[in-house]
DNA sequence: TACTTATATAATAATACACTTATATATCTA
DNA sequence: TAGATATATAAGTGTATTATTATATAAGTA
């Protein structure tokens, strides 16, 4: 008895190397309840714009998340037709919300107008 | 609402990290429907012992698998005990069933007298 | 006890990864 | 159009990872 989304174990094996690394990670759990920009991230991880930005280009590459252009900025969020999607889900569960991340933005006002 | 069994976000990035090898993810597939040996999946993956010793010790050491010790071959099994175990649980049924694997091992001669 | 089989560990080498710095591109604004 | 802001890309570097070879340990067997 298979569960509706099976997946091929070598892909599954690299989505998990993937999703295996705390940074990455954490972006997926975040965009999975709010679409966000590249400087957003820059300020939650307290890491340079050029390693959120090769982060994420990793995820858009493996079709985990999708970007749309809304002026200057580059928004991000979780690609639902996404094939993994429904796996991206089971994983997800299991971590602890990360919203209290954007709580923190908003509270410095750094959840400037990229993104509402 | 969360789930029964949430993780600490940089906990489930180092078990995805771990699961994130063909190899190990594979092996922790095929113990959660029957336990093993090394020695099977020494010929299954048609690599060397030591790599697979290696593997199995980084599953061991995350509390993932444990071993029992049966004459001369240590039976790996995957440890239900483990926190993780619902976790996994999520994961692997979303991987196809690798029962082949220990079918073609029996019809080659090779799953000997040390698991049955 | 000597030999064999099963497994673990250590050292090493090749590769992959994630970060940094520097630079390029794209959009917005004065 | 010039400057500022947001993001992407490229090159380089240090670290981590995985496999290999060699050796050690532990149990079974003649």
């Amino acid at each position: 008895m298979q569960e509706e989304s099976v997946i091929e174990i070598e892909e599954v094996a690299n989505i998990l190397k993937l999703l295996g690394d705390k940074t990455r990670l954490t972006i997926v759990k975040i965009l999975d309840s709010h679409d966000c920009c590249v400087c957003e991230f820059v300020e939650m991880f307290k890491t340079s714009q050029p390693a959120i930005s090769q982060h994420v280009r990793k995820l858009k590459d493996k079709g985990i998340v999708k970007e749309s252009r809304r002026g200057q900025w580059i928004i991000y969020s979780l690609n639902k037709e996404s094939e993994y999607y429904p796996f991206l889900q089971d994983v997800l569960k299991h971590l602890p919300d990360q919203g209290y991340r954007l709580d923190e933005l908003e509270k410095q006002g750094l959840r400037i107008s990229c993104c509402e």
